[in-house]
DNA sequence: GAGATCATTGCACACGTGTTCATAGTAAAA
DNA sequence: TTTTACTATGAACACGTGTGCAATGATCTC
C-alpha cells in the first residue's frame, strides 16, 4: 500500500509538496506538480480517506439504519438518499435493525465509532432514547417515517393520519360501511397514526367503530394473509379493507382469493405506499402513494443543509396521494345488506 | 470530540495505558483498568474507528456495489451480505451504479480510497477491466451474478444456463411449442446464458428457434410490458413465455391482460428469481427460485475466508429450483393448432 | 542480602494526511 | 547594490490509536 511518502521519495520532494500537488494547491510549482501527479498515476496511488479523515475531522460518510433493506419501501428511501449523497461526494454506510430497538442502538453506536458525518434512521423504534445518546455524540441525526417532537430532532414523514383518512374516506365514499383495518406491529408510530386516520374517517360519517374489524400483521405479506383470514372468518366480515402498506395488501388479496372471494367485487382493498409492483397486480392496487424516493432525497438534503451550517426545516411532513386503480369498487348490494343489518344490531364504541 | 488522551489526563495515566485498558489488555492493573473504564463511560467516550484503522491497516468495512438497491433481487442479496458482515463485526458501504460501467468503476475506486477490506460487486458490467485495477489495489473482490474466468477472480452465481434450461423444459413438457424469451439488456452475461439455456431446451426436442419470439427489456416491469406487447402483436404469437426475471414476468402478465389474454390459459409465463411477492400475484407465478439471500451470504463468506487467510472455492455455482405455481398450464388446443401450423411453415434457424 | 523474575506503566514511534510556519531562492523595486 | 516582495519548498506538528521497548518498583528465590 503506497503513500504520499513513497511518491515524495520518488519525486525527490517532501511529502508536504506531494500532498499539495495532488490537491491542486496553487502553492506548488506547476511543473513539479505535474511531475508528481505523473508519478502518482504511474504508481497507481490513491489517497487514503482514513488518513485524510483523521486530520480533516470528517469522513464524507453518512450512516443509514433501516428495518430491512428487503422491504421495498426502505429500498426506495435508501435509493433517494444515495442519489443525494452521491452529488455531495458522500458514501453510505448501511445497517439493518429488523425492528429491534437494541440492534437499532447498536447500529447507531457503530456509526458513531466510525465517525460518520450524519445519521439517517428510517422507522425508528427508539426515538425518545436518542436524547441522552445525542448529548454525548455530536452527530446530526434525521428520522424518516417517525417523528419526535423534541428539540434538536429532525424528521421527514408523510402525514400518516391524513393518509389513513384519505384511504378510508375513499372506501366510505364508495358506499362501504363495514371497513376493516389491517395494521402493522403494535406500537409502531406510523401504525398508530394511520389507524387514527381510519377512525376519523369513520367518525366523519358516523360509522360505528367495530374493534372486531381491526387486525395486525407485521408489514409483510405472510402475516397479513393470516390476519386477513381471521377477518374473513368473522360472522359479519368486512366489505372493504384498508391495509397498513402495499405488502400487507398483497397478502390480504391472497387470503381473500383463497377464501373464495373475488377482488374487488367481494372485497375492496386499499394499500399504502404505491410500490413499483402495485400497478402490475391483478387487479391493480388502489393505494396511497408515498413519495419514498423523494422522502429519502429530502432527508438527505436536510442532513447536508445541517452539515453546511444552514438551518433546514425541522419537521417535513408530506402528503400521500390517493391512486385509484382496480381493487376498489362500491359494495355489492348483498354485502351491503348484511353490513346494514349489522349496523342496526351493533353497539357503537 | 473526546479522545483517549482526554481520559488519560483525567485518570492521570498515559494514553497508552488507556488504550490498553479499553481493549481489556491483561497488561494493565485491574484496578486502574476499572477506573479508566469508569471515566471513559462517564465521559461518553467511544473509540474512533478512523484512528484505529490507520494503525491497524484495516477498516472492518466492506464495499458493496449493486445496479440498483430498489431491485428486489439486489436488496435480498445485500440483506444476505449484511447478515454475514454483522457476525464478523463488519460494516457495509453501499453504492449503486445503475448498470453504468463508468459508475461501477467510480464506486470501486471510492471504496478503495476508503480502504475497505473487501469488495462485492453484483451484476458487474466491467468484469474484464478489473484486471489492471486489481493489480494496483490489493483488495479482494467477489463477483455476484457474473463470472470472470481469470485467475484471482472469485464469483458466486447461479447456473444461468441450467436455469434457462429448466424454465424452458418445463414449458416444453407442458406441450408448448411456440415459446418466447423476454430478456434483459443486451450484453448482460446472465441474459446471454439464460438465453442459451432456452435455446438448448428447444433443441433437445427439435423445436425450431424463431428469432421473432425473442425480445429484450431492461429487467424492470415497464419495459417488459412494451416488449411483451410487441410479442403479442405478432401474426403468430407465442403460447408461453420465459422471462429473464420475475419483475419482467409481472410486466408481461400485465401486457397480456391488456391484450385481452387470460393467464395461464392463453399464455403461460415462467419467471426467474422467486421474489417475495411472486407467490402473491394472481395467478401465482411459476418461476426458477434463485437463492438470493444465500448467494449474498456465500459471497460474503468467501470474502471473509479470504480475509482470514484461507483459500475458499474460487467459483461457486448454485442451482436454481423450479417452483411450479399457477401461471403455467398446457397450451389450449386452438393455440396449439396454430403453433403446429406455424411449425410446418417456419424455417429452422 | 543479592540477584532474578514479574507486574505495571510511560516513552517514543508508527500509521497517512493536511497545514502552519520558517527558510531559501528569485525577481522586482528603490 | 540594497531592500522588498514574492514563489516554492521543507520541517514540524497535529489528528487518534496501537505497540515495542525500556524503566520502575515489587516480589520471589537461593
Amino acid at each position: 500500500m503506497i503513500s504520499i511518502k513513497d511518491i515524495a521519495r520518488a519525486a525527490d520532494v517532501s511529502h508536504s509538496t506531494v500532498s499539495r500537488a495532488l490537491r491542486n494547491s496553487p502553492l506548488v510549482n506547476p511543473e513539479t506538480s505535474q511531475r508528481i501527479r505523473t508519478i502518482a498515476q504511474e504508481k497507481g496511488y490513491r489517497v487514503s480517506a482514513v488518513g485524510r479523515s483523521l486530520v480533516n475531522r470528517r469522513t464524507d460518510t453518512i450512516g443509514v439504519v433501516v428495518t430491512s433493506i428487503a422491504d421495498p419501501f426502505n429500498a426506495e428511501v435508501v435509493s433517494g438518499i444515495e442519489e443525494i449523497a452521491l452529488t455531495h461526494g458522500y458514501s453510505l454506510l448501511l445497517a439493518t435493525c429488523h425492528s429491534d430497538p437494541n440492534r437499532e442502538m447498536l447500529a447507531v453506536q457503530s456509526f458513531y465509532e466510525r465517525r460518520v458525518d450524519g445519521i439517517l434512521v428510517s422507522s425508528s423504534r427508539v426515538g425518545s432514547l436518542y436524547r441522552p445518546m445525542l448529548a454525548d455524540m455530536k452527530v446530526p441525526i434525521i428520522f424518516i417515517n417517525s417523528h419526535h417532537p423534541d428539540e434538536d430532532m429532525f424528521s421527514v414523514t408523510i402525514d400518516n393520519h391524513n393518509a389513513g383518512l384519505q384511504a378510508t374516506r375513499h372506501l366510505v365514499q364508495l358506499g362501504h360501511k363495514r371497513i376493516g383495518y389491517l395494521g402493522n406491529q403494535f406500537g409502531l408510530q406510523a401504525d398508530t397514526q394511520r389507524f387514527a386516520g381510519y377512525r376519523s374517517a369513520l367518525e366523519e360519517v358516523d360509522i360505528g367503530f367495530d374493534p372486531e374489524l381491526v387486525v395486525h400483521g407485521n408489514g409483510g405479506p405472510e402475516n397479513a394473509k393470516t390476519a386477513t383470514a381471521r377477518l374473513l372468518a368473522l360472522a359479519n366480515p368486512p366489505t372493504a379493507l384498508f391495509c397498513f402498506n402495499d405488502m400487507s395488501a398483497f397478502g390480504a388479496m391472497c387470503a381473500a382469493r383463497e377464501h373464495g372471494l373475488a377482488i374487488p367485487s367481494d372485497l375492496s382493498i386499499v394499500g399504502l405506499d404505491d410500490l413499483l409492483l402495485s400497478s402490475y397486480t391483478e387487479p391493480a392496487l388502489t393505494t396511497i402513494r408515498q413519495p419514498k424516493h423523494e422522502m429519502g432525497r429530502l432527508a438527505a438534503g436536510t442532513l447536508f443543509q445541517l452539515l453546511s451550517g444552514n438551518s433546514p426545516e425541522r419537521f417535513i411532513s408530506m402528503r400521500g396521494e390517493l391512486i385509484v386503480r382496480k381493487s376498489t369498487v362500491p359494495p355489492t348490494s348483498s354485502a351491503d345488506a348484511v353490513s346494514t343489518n349489522y349496523q342496526k344490531s351493533s353497539a357503537r364504541v
